[in-house]
DNA sequence: ATAAAGTTTCATTATTTTTTGAAAGTTTAA
DNA sequence: TTAAACTTTCAAAAAATAATGAAACTTTAT
């Protein structure tokens, strides 16, 4: 396989996954671009790779920038923008975590807790079936996602711990 | 609140939840209206209450039952089939999560594998980057992919051990 | 065997989401 | 201060996805 191949095939089922994943595409085949990219590269080199255009590529980018994991960097001597992508994977994996509960499972469980607690004086049998299960539903979920939680303090830590180690 | 208005706001929710996730809306939403409704419901009163065709209900509900989450129930004298939602948390997301590993997690890895190792013969830094990254990516998707795998299996294991204490 | 009751399929239509590109905005160097 | 280099925004267009509904299909009771 040629390695332009490849890399055209890594990006193509990145995007892939992205969408099933309720990512865009676009977002999804940057990621993977930077990814695999040895250094840092401009708005130019993405639109000129990807085939996009300068409006998607400024906006998909903005988007994993405020995810966390793509930084700008700045290059001496170049007016231009550079962009990196996160390549520690674990850190990779506890920001996606992160943005996702914080943008979708902490407003679901608000909804959950209005919904469970909010009905009043009705007395029908599908009433109170549907408030018990939307109080099942609320702890369920806030135990999930309280072990996301858990899970990520811990490789934070750890990532922590690492980079104590590698700086002294 | 209304019983009538939180159970819509549930479904709402559910629905708009479930798009962020991939899942289709309609999807979403006949899952939570089963998932709230004390009794078995037939195509028709599921298109009545979501307000769907039948063609949309019937596709619907054909993937919820792919995915091992909502069942066909026979009732004695009724010709129609009713359908109840799969209300054990713990088990619907075991079930779900087996169904992403299966759908998405394992043909990535399938990818991942063949371009990670795919690449002969091409000496640039770019290239050995590539396979790097990737092959770095291989392993960490297929960790989580083997955690994801434990732990449905913890959680199999322990919801067949009360089955077991309950059927005694 | 057949007609009634019910379900599924799929070409077409509608909706939603993403992308484009040109205009507006910003920053920097001189 | 200004003009060149670069980035962002957003209305309109395109693409992707989902929904409709009528026809085809299946099952069941007689």
């Amino acid at each position: 396989m040629e390695f332009s191949e490849a890399k055209n095939k890594f990006i193509q089922t990145w995007g892939a996954l992205g969408s099933q994943w309720g990512i865009n595409k676009t977002m999804a085949q940057i990621h993977a671009l930077l990814m695999v990219a040895p250094d840092a590269l401009s708005m130019e080199d993405i639109m000129e790779e990807l085939q996009i255009s300068r409006g998607n590529a400024s906006m998909n980018l903005r988007a994993l920038m405020d995810w966390g994991i793509v930084y700008k960097e700045y290059k001496a001597g170049e007016r231009k923008e550079f962009f990196i992508a996160e390549k520690d994977l674990d850190e990779l994996a506890v920001k996606i975590a992160q943005e996702r509960s914080k943008r979708e499972i902490k407003p679901a469980l608000k909804v959950l807790k209005d919904v469970s607690s909010g009905v009043k004086n009705d007395t029908s049998a599908e009433a109170k079936h549907f408030t018990a299960q939307t109080e099942k539903l609320y702890d369920f979920v806030l135990k999930a996602d309280n072990m996301i939680e858990k899970v990520t303090e811990m490789k934070e830590n750890w990532i922590g711990r690492l980079v104590m180690k590698i700086m002294k």
